[in-house]
DNA sequence: GAAAGTATAACAAACGTTTGCATTAAAATT
DNA sequence: AATTTTAATGCAAACGTTTGTTATACTTTC
């Protein structure tokens, strides 16, 4: 048995086993238009018989291209972030690159260290979507200065014009209470997100302007407002809610979690949903499906924001020739799914 | 204001600013013994003048060490696994280390060419769960024939020792079912996962195992196996269960996803959980805390997997000094999460 | 049959870092 | 004061690839 060579095979190797130069190896194996179709046939030959794998290091060394994205997410198991980060990586692998992955765990200290540790060059873009603390951009200003190319998704910086793809968030909790408004509810209320993140006032604003727009009164008293949109802060505001001398008829909220957590408080008060009180969510998490009553929501397009960031992003790394960096906002239309936690729409 | 330079700063421009050689810049910026602590004063703080930023492709190239992982999963917007993503990330982000995954889509050939584009050696190592479809394991040979570790966790190949992490799902599903049995149930059900697939084998075997260790009788008619234990495909089994002239009393059911179908199902059907009819889920997915009843599940340890995962892969390249290359199989424990679906232990 | 053109392949430099070894200067030892 | 030891830095090669330019050998063309 042939003792096995201690180290890999390299292009050199090849250019020695076939008499040929290192640069005729390179080009044949990248299937160059300078090289004969009988050299390119032999040099592969060769690569495959000797087992050669390229060393893309090298190659990304002296090309200055890593095909590689990184993405930088609060957290990788929620729901919304895990299907963006599967469209992005769909998409990147479809056209040659790969995604590197880190999460900020919604801390501005590393979100800046990832920054940092993605600035050193193994990146030729991001993608990533603001730690919930960043308030101050001023690390990401230096990566736009030092011109690696930035997607922004979800949750973007209003006073920072980079590439940006969101959804309309505005126009969809809109659309979702206007939904409410149509099925013949009247006294809305809505658990609102933090409100120091601006989708969420998006979707609080989106949710008063639908009222106005329909003539009906804003209760302040019936919108709660959370920090996190989490499900037992849901059941705490559904409380709330049920404490009041009167009902609302129908409530928008700025999550399943808490539309989930609604549900099931008024289910356990044999208050009926949607008649008595209709709900509706947002982000159609897997929940929506299951919890009963199915969950009418709002399909916030996670996998398709990721393709459409990666999209946005390669875009960019690829014609980066273009002097003018420009910059893209690319809104995503939401879709209003309808299921049993609101009444049909009135004749 | 002075015109920005085309090129990044390198350790060489560093180098003739300082009037020092640029292998004392790179020793002094490794934080290197030898270099004296005023040059090393001078030099970061020169760096940090300069805007320096370490071209890691070069040091990796040089150097040999990429601080990079792989991982391979079937999706990543599935919540097991995004869960293991999540604790490979922070493991590996503590230890210095980066992590570039990529979805198998539970394809074989997706999964062989991507194992083909990590050997190109951007990669230290590789964490990996096997697709669906995959029953050759060739190309994983390859990889550790050319010294890349190589960790399984959770879909591990049988025929091929290597290292894995997995929970031990024979003992999960035993404990699962003892649970039943203990809570009075007597003839028991179970959904199982594709029999194809190890880990669903030992769950069907501990239930199994766990009926005969208490003498009662193994009912075939009352498992049902399935494809991939979607929700639909719950639902389907427990009508069929349900047409049944005799219901079971208990179901142990290979996911949550499944065992929530059930849950709805005899919800619908009026049928009381757990009185009538007992459910046990596994993996303790974030529905089975929203659903009604509260589901008793298997606590499956996603996490704590990955970051097992992790740490055994980071161990092993850390110290591939030792020739023998040795493996290890990590079994996790698991851990039987008591909610709503189940009886109280009789006394 | 000489000039021009066209394939094809070779040359050589470069990318930015790391690292074993050599060198120098200063300090310690005799 | 001569020698050895120690500390700090420099030298130079190397990692494997890519790429602009140049060279060679053939064809074609008039």
């Amino acid at each position: 048995m042939k003792k096995k060579r201690e180290t890999r095979v390299t292009i050199t190797d090849l250019a020695e086993e076939l008499n040929l130069s290192a640069s005729t190896i390179s080009r044949a194996l990248a299937n160059h238009p300078g090289i004969s179709e009988a050299t390119k046939r032999m040099v592969n030959e060769k690569a495959e018989k000797l087992g050669f794998t390229p060393n893309s290091i090298a190659s990304s060394f002296r090309s200055k291209k890593t095909k590689s994205l990184g993405v930088i997410v609060p957290r990788i198991d929620i729901d919304f972030h895990s299907r963006v980060i599967s469209g992005i990586e769909e998409f990147a692998y479809k056209t040659g690159y790969h995604v590197t992955i880190f999460q900020s765990q919604d801390s501005y200290k590393r979100e800046k260290e990832i920054v940092k540790i993605l600035q050193t060059k193994m990146v030729e873009g991001i993608i990533m979507c603001l730690a919930m603390e960043t308030k101050n951009y001023d690390h990401l200003k230096k990566l736009t200065n030092s011109k690696i190319p930035l997607v922004f998704y979800d949750r973007t910086p209003d006073a920072f014009e980079t590439n940006k793809v969101m959804i309309n968030d505005f126009e969809s909790a809109y659309v979702a209470t206007e939904h409410l408004i149509q099925t013949g509810c009247k006294r809305l209320a809505h658990i609102a997100g933090n409100q120091s993140t601006g989708i969420f006032r998006s979707r609080l604003e989106g949710f008063k302007a639908a009222l106005k727009a329909n003539d009906l009164p804003i209760h302040e008293e019936l919108i709660k407002e959370t920090a996190n949109l989490r499900y037992e802060e849901g059941v705490k505001c559904a409380n709330e809610l049920l404490e009041l001398d009167e009902l609302p008829d129908g409530v928008f909220c700025a999550n399943d979690y808490t539309a989930a957590s609604m549900v099931q408080v008024l289910n356990k008060h044999k208050i009926s949903i949607p008649d008595q009180v209709a709900v509706v969510g947002f982000s159609d998490y897997p929940i929506s499906k299951i919890i009963e009553p199915n969950l009418t929501t709002i399909n916030d397009r996670a996998f398709q924001m990721g393709e459409a960031a990666a999209k946005l992003l390669i875009g960019q790394i690829e014609d980066s020739d273009s002097d003018i960096i420009d910059y893209q906002i690319i809104t995503l239309k939401t879709e209003l799914v309808i299921r049993e936690s609101t009444k049909g729409i009135a004749k």
